[in-house]
DNA sequence: CTGAAAGCGCTTACAG
DNA sequence: CTGAAAGCGCTTACAG
């Protein structure tokens, strides 16, 4: 019975060499062949040439996983998003985020990884991202996620969800974006008001959503209040937010019921508006005014310029970044950032037309 | 003198509880413990929950990348961009192209990572990135990067290169998409003709870029020659590729040289030219015929309906990431994909008005 | 300047 | 149903 001559298979072909491969094909010990790649001071120059002209030939480099396993760290930043990549890929608000996101990582010499829901479930993609710490969008503290987080005692920040005692946070003041908007309507004139809102979508609404959304409702609701009115004297239409919806709702309502004032909850809802006016003949802002939220790029491209509740979206992502690298590098201060927003007036907004 | 007693520390509140700290805990061996989260069916029911409540209580759950290590995959698809992060999240075009490669991942369950160079290098970012598979943005296949990619004998698939032997990639006929536009702008009678294009950077210039930029510019160069005319007889103009370049350098050379045609090499830098003949008083397509490339999503919200070179952004997309999971699956085929372009005759062309 | 050894944490045949 | 052992590849004090 003949026997194998040596125990460990070697470079076959199919599998990678190893860091063992190169050190018996250049008769050194495997700690050389890393110090030729990691510390080449460590060994003569003849050595360390020998070392990395075999590791050439034989076509090794060191493993990463190997390698961060070692180091403890990634170089990776993550971030946990609420849903898919192709929904997150195609929606304008997270390129503007990720802009943000990626200024910082482009900075600091890290890669973005994108972490989807896994069988539609944010917990369970977390065992499969390998970071140095996550950005999580729209998870307020009490949910599973954050626990799971904690317990992998690895750094986090929540974005988009509420102040926590414990928590790094970045939010928005939405509540008071939304009253603006609706204040500035009012105070133009308008009545006749139909809110363009987003559909939370089956799963949001069930877990009672408290996110953005809420309290950009809650800010139209105590400006309609403020004016004697309530949420009950204006037209509600919610609709996924892409400007197709948009466009479609808006022909829609506009021909049942015409309002003087479009108020959105989201730019994308209000080009989709404008769109419609366009479309069906109405001028803005003589015949109907619309406003936005968020302040994409393009909402001071469309025509009429738009008047929208600016959020600093960009500056979100580089201060979620921030945030995040400095629990990375271990001062646990878990500081709170409030952004603030504003309404910019621009040109789709006036009084109503007296006579319309 | 003390002696320690144990010669490994156990968790001591800073460091994750490990496997080891587990077994020990629940007076079992590290195995069972493996066995309690991967294959508890080997395990009575009695000790998995004990194993299970053990780790509850101490906080163990296990390290992702000693798992990936052992497992040799990662879960992960990776995309070498060949700009910083920040730049890529703001271009439209890559917002469809990874929407496209998204919708894939989505589909199986894999997490996205960015990789932007490292240092100005894509070659060093590779070893940074912890992937089962690249997708390779704009890059040739005698390139340095192809080299390492293939010493590490990980899989990958070339995007906006060319096709090469040995190597999976996916193309688009780019020459022949500026070809049509050219050609439809030159049926239509027009001859005082301005190519807006994209400034390739210093970098790509010195390299001799041979990307689909250079494709489109040969396409440009053979519609015009067919014609008897050549590059030498229109006005040619780069700028980098976003709305504002676009929109400025419009405004220059029209007040300086008009056209009463503007092809341009990108959407982008299409939609600036319209607003800024919009901003000029000139009606389009009256005054002036302008057209675009790629046919993003807006280029059908304009107004006018900008006529433009459809490519399949998201289509190149999703099959870069069909290859390359076919690839990592171990089918080597190396298939070379070529998609089509073609022209897509909206409202913004139209004959020049010859009173103009 | 170099080598044997321990360890980053995990998983999985294999033998009991 | 369970445990000792080897191994995924790498790195880094430590002793020579």
């Amino acid at each position: 019975m003949p026997t194998t001559t040596s125990g460990t298979a070697p470079s076959d072909g199919r599998s990678r060499p190893t860091a063992n491969d190169v050190a018996k094909a250049a008769g050194v010990s495997r700690s050389a062949v890393s110090f030729a790649f990691n510390s080449p001071e460590k060994l003569s120059v003849g050595t360390r040439d020998r070392i990395l002209g075999v590791a050439k030939d034989l076509g090794y480099v060191p493993n990463t996983l190997a390698r961060m396993l070692k180091a403890g760290q990634t170089q990776s930043l993550g971030v946990l998003l609420p849903q898919n990549l192709a929904r997150v890929m195609e929606n304008p608000y997270y390129s503007r985020f990720l802009t943000g996101v990626g200024q910082v990582c482009d900075e600091q010499g890290y890669t973005l990884l994108l972490t989807p829901p896994l069988r539609d479930s944010m917990l369970k993609a977390i065992p499969y991202a390998a970071v140095d710490g996550f950005i999580v969008c729209g998870l307020e503290h009490d949910r599973g996620e954050v626990a799971e987080l904690r317990r992998r005692g690895i750094p986090f920040v929540l974005v988009d969800s509420s102040p926590h005692e414990g928590v790094s946070s970045v939010d928005v003041d939405d509540e008071g974006g939304a009253y603006e908007a609706v204040r500035h309507v009012l105070d133009l004139g308008h009545r006749r008001i139909t809110l363009l809102s987003i559909d939370p979508g089956p799963e949001r609404a069930e877990r009672g959503y408290r996110g953005p959304l809420a309290r950009r409702m809650a800010g139209v609701a105590r400006a309609l209040e403020d004016s004697g009115t309530g949420l009950d004297d204006i037209e509600i239409i919610e609709v996924p937010a892409t400007r197709m919806d948009g466009f479609k709702a808006t022909k829609r309502f506009m021909s049942s019921r015409p309002a003087t004032a479009i108020v959105t909850m989201s730019d994308i809802l209000a080009f989709g508006a404008v769109d419609a006016l366009h479309d069906m003949g109405l001028e803005i802002p003589r015949d109907v005014s619309v406003t936005g939220y968020d302040d994409l790029p393009d909402a001071s491209w469309m025509r009429p310029r738009l008047t929208t509740v600016r959020q600093a979206i960009t500056t979100k992502g580089r201060t979620a970044a921030d945030l995040l690298f400095s629990a990375i590098r271990g001062e646990d201060q878990h500081p709170h950032q409030l952004l603030g927003t504003h309404l910019i007036v621009r040109d789709s907004t006036a009084h109503p037309h007296t006579a319309a």
